[in-house]
DNA sequence: CTGAAAGCGCTAACAC
DNA sequence: GTGTTAGCGCTTTCAG
């Protein structure tokens, strides 16, 4: 019922080697040979056998994608767009999903190791830098996404946290808000680092001052954003706005200011990020940040199945992609005087 | 820098056959020889070459899972019931997302032909029965969620669709609704058709008229919900509920409700499936059906998992999964008189 | 342009 | 308990 590459030569005539050069377009077979070939592989529904290419040629035409965690909206984009530029550069895909797990992450580096995958892209690492750097310096390929990496050999692909925090942070006191808290993600992580570093950066341009006390902290969970918002009213310091560094914190500020019966966004204004779907559903819908999520898979894609394949490298190593403020209800108004 | 299992044979001082032996666990190997073995593999950093262990041994301990779109929570959370069920047992997980693309689904099922997987979860698939029955009748391991197919060979994992649909039928005419319009999904697929089937059961079980006009299509889509709810008021007969075959069917409905200045659930009660996060952010949140998606995935992956293993197999070959129904805003009034 | 043949790294008979 | 060895199905030199 299975057939081999060698049926398929024998059927046809001709020797295996000119069936494998036909199955992998090597020029040089005649035309009329490779119809005898393809004909005989129609009749027999040859499908190559997988393992026998991976092992003969040392390479599987595969890479990974470990993400945190795919019921996040942020990571299934960053996966359509590794897959689409991998599926059109005739490469296939394997999704890891870490499910919030680091130690299944760890695991998936395996797939590097035993060869199952060319390549591996690692979408917001909990991975120490050690980790990665070893795997590196052993030769195989890997690409950060969300992340930076001091080494040669590891691509990174960005958004530019700075860049956009500061603007969100300018839009508000464009707005008139001069007491702005900010509630950041996960401390040790540098998305959190940089989008608090805009936010600072924006106020110092402005020449407003910075206030340590409006800074909490909401582990980039609504449950976290929700707190966060709770510890900052009790501490009585007056702020009409409300920076989260990711939508589901800014959902949670919402539901604490609802509770509280504090109208959004006459007496507070709330910007996110990532422009999750459930920001426009929401009353009042809110401002948030739309990451090219897409654009980051597939630069990073590109660039490692470049690598795979010793193509020059003009690029820079580290990409950083634009992202774009969304200005909703929850941040449409003057500040309260 | 790569080495082999013959490295390892070496530098321990045994054969080849018994580094296998304890790498797969073979019990017939001493503690000692194990303990050398072992300290080998550490001190070479070795790794075992998959596609060798693949090609040699017929089988990769690996499913794939072709889902429709991956950014669709439904087919997330199946996603983690497969991933979970599948790395207790000992097996890999490839995630294909077809991402709306049937040609792409296609194309996966050719990582069955060729081997790179032992089994293949479908769930939703689009692909047509002939396909299905094919792989089937030439031994591949295969599976259905969501779908139900007349093949000894294929087991299919699927929710009671009759059953809440007619229970949410029930829940509103307990409310005191007598005119309820259903909006079906894609027509051709099962998952409608048994909701649809589920809604004229439990009218009929009620006695209460079935009405044709009041059935409209929304393919499963927001807009489409939108334009089904439209279609229906542009007909002029009254009802004052409305059974959407999914949560996005229903979000369409609630903001056409919206624009039409229809009050919800004042004069127009609205019940979806899914139980999609969205349904409870929106205002009024609506009442949905909580299907147990994580054990969709997890019930047929330990059934083909067992296949594969030849473990006997005692269970039904179709298997359904109980859902609860979500009663929310959307519908937690009496219907109006 | 095509064929012969070696061998990728591992496992599973089969011996001992 | 352990070793020897054939061979899984394919690609790729090297000849011709």
């Amino acid at each position: 019922m299975d057939h081999k590459l060698i049926d398929v030569a024998k059927r046809s005539g001709v020797s295996p080697a000119t069936v494998s050069r036909v199955l992998n377009n090597s020029s040089l077979v005649t035309k009329k040979t490779t119809e005898r070939v393809m004909k005989a592989v129609e009749e027999l529904n040859y499908y190559p056998n997988a393992a026998a290419k991976h092992l003969r040629s040392q390479r599987t035409r595969t890479i990974g994608v470990i993400v945190q965690d795919i019921n996040v909206a942020y990571f299934a984009e960053i996966i359509k767009g590794v897959q689409n530029t991998a599926y059109t550069l005739g490469y296939k895909v394997i999704i890891c999903d870490a499910d919030n797990n680091p130690e299944k992450e760890r695991d998936y580096l395996g797939l590097l190791m035993n060869r199952t995958v060319d390549a591996l892209i690692l979408a917001s690492s909990s991975l120490g830098d050690e980790v990665l750097i070893e795997l590196a310096d052993k030769g195989q390929c890997i690409g950060l996404i969300g992340r930076r990496i001091a080494h040669d050999n590891i691509p990174c692909c960005l958004t530019d946290n700075v860049q956009f925090s500061s603007d969100v942070v300018n839009h508000l006191l464009d707005n008139g808000h001069r007491h702005i808290a900010y509630i950041n993600g996960y401390p040790d992580v540098m998305d959190s680092y940089e989008r608090l570093e805009g936010y600072m950066k924006a106020l110092k341009e402005r020449m407003v001052p910075f206030r340590p006390e409006l800074i909490e902290n909401g582990n980039f969970s609504e449950e976290g954003g929700y707190e966060a918002f709770k510890r900052l009213i009790l501490k009585g310091i007056p702020f009409t706005a409300v920076y989260a560094a990711n939508d589901e914190m800014a959902l949670g500020v919402s539901k604490a200011c609802r509770e509280l019966g504090i109208a959004i966004p006459h007496k507070m204004a709330i910007v996110g990020v990532d422009n999750n779907r459930i920001t426009q559903y929401i009353i009042p819908s809110l401002s948030t940040v739309n990451q090219p999520k897409f654009q980051l898979g597939e630069l990073l894609t590109i660039k490692l199945i470049g690598k795979l394949n010793d193509q020059p490298d003009d690029g820079e190593r580290i990409m950083i992609v634009q992202s774009e403020l969304v200005v909703r209800e929850s941040s449409s108004r003057q500040a309260p005087d």
